[in-house]
DNA sequence: TCATGCATGTAAGAGGTTACATGATTCG
DNA sequence: CGAATCATGTAACCTCTTACATGCATGA
């Protein structure tokens, strides 16, 4: 009875390792691939959470291979810790928006400094939505995996309503300085 | 010439402060109302930033008042510092959504599982829908702030989008279990 | 052979969370 | 007087980021 319980990112880790053994090198490769917008980690996480891991026996370190990649496989405790975390549903979303901190105190940074910014922030999300339409297709084509499909719709459909919300705001917010 | 640059969570707080003395406990208080979904902070922050602001002459300590509370007042320090945060743009945003990973792990969870979990975040959403609704509302009838204002519309406008994608998600993530 | 990319890791510090500890004030 | 609420803060811990350090392999 290990009650100890592991946190989300190691969790992540868990998940991306069901479809076989990864190094560390590839898991951050694959986690920015299919979760980069949505769930970010770095390499220096990933390979602290696996040797972490490995000392639980939640995964087992394989044999070197070329380039000193050590290929990490889940252990049958890694799936039970897996899913007793995935039991306790998604915790909730950690949000720190800093356009949004910049739209509320906008009053104290001046419409005219905020406006260039909402400007630039709406050329991102156009961006960021053309790529997200980019991978669908592709994937779509594809025949991938749904849920995989189901993630980057939602990216879509959130930066369109971001887009949508920027072009909507009052001219109080987006108009240039009065001169 | 402090070349220090302070971070978004000291920000926030000189913001708010722009609008006269508050006390940590207003700032956490007035943070949770007005840009809690989209920019958490915890009380330990609050003070634990207030004090390092205060030795950095960001903020100056008021007199005691009553029971114990000490309001800061931003000094003009602290609103150079502001602006000079205000003048890098936002930062990228850093955004952690548990429900995403949940869906991309979707395979390893089963569509079973994550059925009456999709449930439930529909249902959440549709709250927190409402209750900005209501906020928006209230606040407009008031003749309130725009820039505040803005905040509710994004959050209205991407609970929106939420809702709608959950909704449209194929029966391979949303049928319940096939007996 | 030399630049680029693959691959691993450590160290230090910043940022964020949780639990603990304390006490004043107000209201019933 | 007792309960609820206001109010501050510390300590410990976890998590995350950034910078540093190393070296192999491939291909031009």
């Amino acid at each position: 009875m290990s009650e100890a319980g592991i946190n989300s990112t190691a969790a992540s880790l868990l998940g991306f390792l069901h479809d076989g053994p990864l190094t560390g090198w590839e898991l951050v490769a694959r986690a920015e691939r299919t979760i980069g917008p949505f769930w970010s980690l770095t390499r220096s996480q990933v390979y602290r959470e696996l040797s972490h891991m490995a000392g639980l026996g939640l995964v087992a370190p394989g044999p070197v291979g070329r380039r000193e990649s050590r290929p990490y496989e889940i252990t049958d405790a890694g799936r039970r810790a897996f899913a007793d975390w995935a039991a306790g549903g998604p915790d909730a979303a950690t949000m720190r928006l800093p356009l949004l901190l910049f739209v509320v105190l906008g009053r104290h940074i001046g419409a005219d400094r905020l406006a260039p910014m909402l400007a630039e922030q709406r050329r991102r999300q156009a961006e960021l939505l053309a790529g997200y339409q980019r991978a669908r297709n592709q994937l779509r084509a594809a025949g991938a995996d749904p849920f995989r499909l189901a993630t980057l719709e939602y990216g879509i459909t959130v930066a369109r309503a971001t887009i949508r919300w920027l072009d909507g705001l009052g001219p109080q917010l987006t108009a240039p300085p009065d001169n």
